[in-house]
This record gives structure tokens, sequence and C-alpha cells, in this order.
DNA sequence: CAACGCTTTGACAACGTTGTCTGCGGTTTA
DNA sequence: TAAACCGCAGACAACGTTGTCAAAGCGTTG
């Protein structure tokens, strides 16, 4: 079969892409009549349609969304923007998934894009994502005022949070139940005779952190055990630091009998303290979040599950139903966790 | 401090979004000297330039790119777009990352999509990113024929493909050494002593997979082990199916001592299948790209790595170089893999 | 048979922006 | 002193599409 083709041949000037003028032409009929076939609005003769399609599909044509949107009331772009953490972490990527799958439902195209924790990159991506007016926006955000919004959602944008609430902006949000998740995984741990509970945690400027490290010491409370501040490490943005601090925590004099992680790559940090120093069984652990094959480490590790396709999915439909006109207060909606035991959050406490 | 705003206050009205017309009038100028100093062109005297910023400001102007792209010459609209197997796979978030920091350095922005091996779907994306206008794609093509886009690139469309070669149609490809990839990974095992060797394998429409195959048969050739059709399985798309197909092979009269696995999910399912048999200690394991926390297992987990990151930059460069108007002939640029051994690799045939 | 109504069609303006071109003062040059 | 030129400003058309409206054709009604 002789099918290759090949860009480089001498079939290879460049036309101008077919606009609905060109389909006119070619049809014989006024642009209106294109426009009409093109919408699957009524009133066109079935003789019509049929010469308008012929042409269309002769010419490829493709009617220009820009434009379109340009011209339609209201200017809908059938486009929606997404600011993620990073966009390669399995926590944003999932996100990332979950609003692809309702945006592919009704059409939309998903813009997206990693914050990184930079405040300015949040604004500089907003304000992109704005230049091409997409319709909506599903952010993390990153930094400690989302006020600079508020124009924007007057201007007609729709705007929904994932995973972290904004500050001085009133706006819809859904996230994982984030106190009481890490409340739950410290009772866990208490309940297995756990006295020394070390926390390790991501950077203080992210709210989610700050919920969970409140769950933290809320789970302590009740349990009538006292914080020692000597236990507890923040700013832990990555799985080398979170590693540093762990194994830091480990050398001390009277080391904790179990960790809990607040975040992903924290666990995953804990981990590797834990393996370097032999302590794997010796230590308990339980951390927030999934982590990829979790289940096939040594001990399993006991996370907090956050169901994070639901999360997302959740966030979409927000949006959306706001981009129908829904005009009512803002909700807050947060997703219930679960403890998975799957081994190394039932180590007991040792010696 | 009493900064919090909110969406339902009385200054709730939705007024319209300024335009360059609002922003004329307000400064009292003409449309075009506010284009003007908008885009930085010279000619504006400072008394008027600083008259129109400061109403632009006033007005939270932001210009509409869709119009702007409209008009302009070229009509490029500094979007492109991305079509992945599933933006929540760890290969497929890498590539997007990669790409991103590209674009971002351009001030473009980046659609993306999953198309999950579906042909059809892969042409809807194509159309839904071209209906907007996208300057280029990069795309991991999925169907079995890549003609249909003929049309598209000869419209102005400029392309990239990354991980898979494109069939019947000629254009920049960028994807890992895969067959001398899973060469080295055979050799590695011949080299310490094993002679039953077994395949595992994703989808055979999949390009990638059959270079891989090749490579698997073309290092048996090497050592001169013939080829035992009954230790090769296909099309194990997810980690279940290649659970169970390791499962099998190893429940067999004549089970294997080595496994090649060639992909990251076919991977995963190998080592469950082994865990749940006991017998990771004794079946050699080498998966084809990179596992998370495949240093974490026991034993490690021996993988030929691909530098993801890397192909995903290489397309991205590729992609502009084009955009910028780089006619030259299509180019295929492949990345060498690297072999890691953490120990799964180095078992030693049993018995 | 005039008046009306319905269906089908297309001319035209407009969406927000920028490329082209012309106009206006004022200066330099022939 | 006229001609040419400069720097600056804005009027206008155009990009590809759709909303509005009017016209044309044709049948129905009083």
């Amino acid at each position: 079969m002789d099918r290759e083709t090949t860009l480089s041949g001498p079939n290879n000037e460049l036309r101008q892409r077919a606009t609905i003028r060109d389909v006119a032409a070619l049809a014989g009929v006024g642009l209106k009549t294109v426009s009409r076939v093109i919408n699957g609005e009524p009133g066109v003769s079935p003789e019509l349609t049929a010469r308008v399609r012929d042409a269309a599909d002769r010419l490829d044509f493709r009617p220009n969304l820009g434009a379109r949107s340009l011209r339609r009331a209201g200017g809908k772009t059938a486009t929606i923007g997404l600011l993620l953490e990073d966009v390669s972490n399995p926590f944003s990527a999932a996100i990332q998934r979950a609003i692809e799958n309702v945006a592919r439902s009704r059409g939309v195209a998903v813009f997206s894009a990693s914050v990184d924790e930079d405040p300015e990159r949040e604004r500089a991506l907003v304000s992109a994502f704005v230049a091409r007016r997409v319709d909506g926006l599903v952010m993390v955000p990153a930094g400690r005022d989302q006020s600079y919004l508020l124009n924007e959602v007057r201007a007609g944008l729709s705007l929904v949070f994932v995973d972290r609430a904004p500050a001085y902006l009133d706006g819809d949000v859904v996230l994982a139940a984030n106190q009481s998740g890490a409340e739950d995984a410290v009772r866990h741990l208490v309940e297995r005779g756990h006295r020394r509970i070390a926390y390790l945690g991501d950077l203080l400027t992210i709210s989610t952190a700050r919920d969970r490290h409140a769950g933290y010491e809320a789970g302590l409370r009740a349990a009538g055990i006292p914080i020692d501040p000597d236990l507890v490490r923040h700013d832990l943005h990555d799985s080398d630091l979170a590693d540093a601090a762990a194994a830091d925590l480990l050398r001390r004099r009277e080391p904790p009998t179990a960790i809990f992680a607040s975040q992903n790559l924290v666990t995953i940090g804990a981990v590797r303290a834990l393996r370097s120093a032999g302590r794997q069984h010796d230590v308990a652990l339980v951390g927030f979040d999934e982590v990829p094959l979790a289940d096939l480490l040594e001990p399993g590790l006991t996370v907090v599950a956050q169901d994070v396709l639901e999360i997302g999915r959740l966030a979409a439909e927000q949006l959306f139903r706001r981009l129908d006109g829904d005009r009512s207060p803002t909700v807050r909606q947060v997703v219930p966790t679960r403890l998975i035991p799957r081994g190394s959050g039932e180590v007991a406490p040792g010696r």
C-alpha cells in the first residue's frame, strides 16, 4: 500500500484555511446560509443544506471558534483554565484528569498550567488565561491573597478552588477533610499505643498544610498528649527536605515512635529516612494522601487517602453549574478521607 | 484586617469587560493610540502614553487575544495543544510538564487532553484544537493512521509526535531508543545467566510496544537463544492484565527465570504477580520506563529508564522551531535510555 | 384582487483588535 | 518661499463569524 504522505512533497503549498466565505462562494449561497447550516439552525431548504455541506467538506472547512465567540452573545469560548501546583505530580495529574472528564462531556477544552507555589506565577497565569477569555478557572491557590480575582469575577469569570481555600475572597471550594483526616491518622497511632508522634509538614503558606497540622494537634489534644514542638517540622516541600528532617528526628535522644507525614512527597521522604536508618519496622508511619505503589513497600504504607478524582469531579461540576448560570451563595464541599492500613501505621511502639 | 471580599455583596453587578474602545474614551484618545500603547509600538507621545496606561489600569483592561489573533497577520494564537495517552499517568504527566516549561518561556498557553488510545477520540481532539486555532500540536498518536492530519498541516498547523512515530504521515518525531533499550534489558539478563526470559508487552497497536518487542527478539537472537512464543504475552494494557499474565507464566511447568516488562503499568503488574507468588527474589525482572518508588521496593526494581523530560523538551523545541518558520525536512530524534540496576534485574537464575 | 402571513434567503452591522493610510502641525531642505 | 519631510494621531477597513432585519416568493384569506 502506498498511502504514505509526505509533507515535503509537491502538494505542499500552504493554502489558507477555508472560511465561511469560501464555502458560501463554492456553494453559491449567502454567508448566513452557511452559518445556519453549520450551526444546525432550522429554515434552510434540504437542497441548499446539502450543497453547503458538500462545499464545506470539499474545502475541509473548520469553523473558527475564536471568531465565533467574539461575535456570539455572552462570548463564551468553551474553554476553561486549570491552575495546578505541578501537572507532573500525581495529585495534580489526577485532579486534571477528573476535570478533563467532565469538560470533555461538554465539549469544553482545558488549558492547564503549573503554578509551582509561586504567587507571581499564579497571577501571571490567571492573566494569560483571562486574556484568552476562558469561561472559567479551576485553581489550587498558591498565593496568600486571592482578592485580586474579584475584578475578574465581576467581569464574568467563573471560579472554583480545589484542594485549598482562597484567602480574602469568597469563592466555591472543594477540598479533602484535611483536619479530620489528620486527626484520624493521629488517633490511629494513639490507639496502637504511640505517644511520641512526630509531625512532618509542607510549607506553612499552604492552607492544606495548616489544616492538617491543626488536625494533628487536635488528635493529640483529644488523647491528652501534650504537644512537643521538637517533634514538629514544617516547610518540607520536597522529599529530600522531608528525608533530612525525618533522619534528624530519628537521631534524637528520644526519637518519636511514630511519624505522621502530612503530604505525598513528605511521606516518601520519611519512608526513605526510615529505610536508611533501618527503622521501618520499628517506627510507625502514616502518610496523608496516597502514594503510588504504597501497597508494594515493606511494610505496606498506611495512608489517609483522599478521593482525588472525586475532588476534581466535584470541582468541575461546580464550575459548570456556575457557568450554567447558578448564582447561589458560594459552597464549600468537603470530601471525606479514608484511612487505609497497610502495615506501616500498625507498627507498635518499640522497646 | 478587613480585606475579605465577598462575591455576593452589593458591588456584584457584572459589568462588561472593558475594551480598547472604553479605554480610548476614558483617555480621550483614538482607538489606534490605545492599541499602540498596549503593544509598545513607538510613536506615541509620553503624555498620551501615560493617559492611556492610566485609563487601562483604571478599567482593568485586558486585551482580548482571540480578537487580536483574528486580526493580526498569520493569525497566531500563542496556544498549542497536547494530546497525551492519559494526563494522569506519570509518563504523560512528565511530558506535559516538560512541554509546559518550554511553552511558558514563550508566553504560549497549552491545551492538554487524554486520548486513551482511542483513534476516534484522537481525531475529535485534533478537531477541537484546530477549531480553536492552536498554532501547533504535540501528540502521542493513538490511531493506526495519521494521514488525516495532512490537510491540517497544509493549512499551516505545526505538528510534532512524541513517544511514537506517526503512520502514513511524515512528521517530526521524538522518541526513546525503544529497540536498543529493550535489547539492553535482555542482554543484562542474559549476562547474568538467564535463558528463559519472558516478554510482557503492551498493545501491539502501539508502535513503541512493537519496537520494544523487536528489541527483545534481537537481544535473544544476539545471545543465540531461540524465541519461545509461550514466553511472550502481548496486549497487556493495564497492570491487572499484566499481573494475570505474569502469574500465569509463573504457574507453567517450565516458568521463566526472568521477565522483561515493556512498560510502566506492565512492570507494576509483574511486581505484583511476583510478590503474590513469593518469587520476587527468585525471578529476575527488568522493566522499561521508570516506576515511582522503584528504589524502595524489595528487591529494588531494575529498569531501563527513559529521559522523559528530555523527550518532552526536545519535542517542544522542535515544535517551536517549526512555528518559527523552519521548513527543513522532518527529523527523527532518538533519546538514549539508561539501564538502572537496583536488584530485581540482578537476580540469578534459580535452583 | 388587495392584504396578509409564512418560509426561505441574504445584506449588513457588529464583536475587539490591528494594518493601512491619511491628516495635521511643525521643521528642515532646495 | 515652496517643497519635502518628520512625528504624531486617528479614521477606516478588515479578520471570521453570527444577530438583526428586510426582501422575495408564494399561498391563503376576506
